[in-house]
DNA sequence: GCCAACGTTGGC
DNA sequence: GCCAACGTTGGC
């Protein structure tokens, strides 16, 4: 990690691939985004990037780090060329979840767009962000 | 190009 | 299970 690494978090459902199930393959290509918005930010990875994982709808917390090992490139799964894929590998699960609660009520949090944008399934975040994240997870990297 | 209808996501 | 927020679709 140097000064040039952002930060980003990405949603899943639990039910759907969870962390657990990341951590056992040792990393994964990151399909499904059919928003373009979520595309976009996809797009504007780069290798070693770091990404929170989000658990949503079960769980509601963040609950590791992923460092991005590939940057975006056509989706395997659909024909129609609009849409990307980026390979993650897990770094380490958070000591302690972070809450979308804890979230809320941080005052260093209200802008993210976890927050502010519920339904947007890949988001950027400031540095800052990450920071006061990694704090509330009791996790440094 | 507007906008109503509809579908999806995700918190509650 | 409900519903708010948002994105997409299709008629005009």
């Amino acid at each position: 990690m140097n000064n040039k690494t952002s930060f980003w978090l990405v949603k899943q459902e639990p039910s759907k691939y969870s962390w657990e199930t990341f951590l056992k393959d040792g990393g994964t290509y990151w399909d499904g985004v059919r928003n373009y918005q979520a595309r976009n930010n996809l797009q504007l990875m780069t290798k070693g990037d770091r990404v929170f994982f989000y658990h949503s709808v079960t769980g509601k917390e963040i609950v590791g780090i992923a460092e991005v090992t590939r940057e975006a490139y056509p989706d395997p799964t659909t024909d129609d060329s609009r849409w990307v894929v980026i390979d993650l590998k897990p770094i380490k699960s958070l000591v302690h979840p972070v809450s979308l609660e804890e979230i809320k009520i941080h005052k260093d949090l209200q802008e993210n767009a976890l927050v502010r944008q519920s339904r947007l399934s890949v988001m950027p975040i400031t540095k800052k962000e990450s920071q006061v994240i990694l704090k509330l997870g009791k996790t440094s990297i």
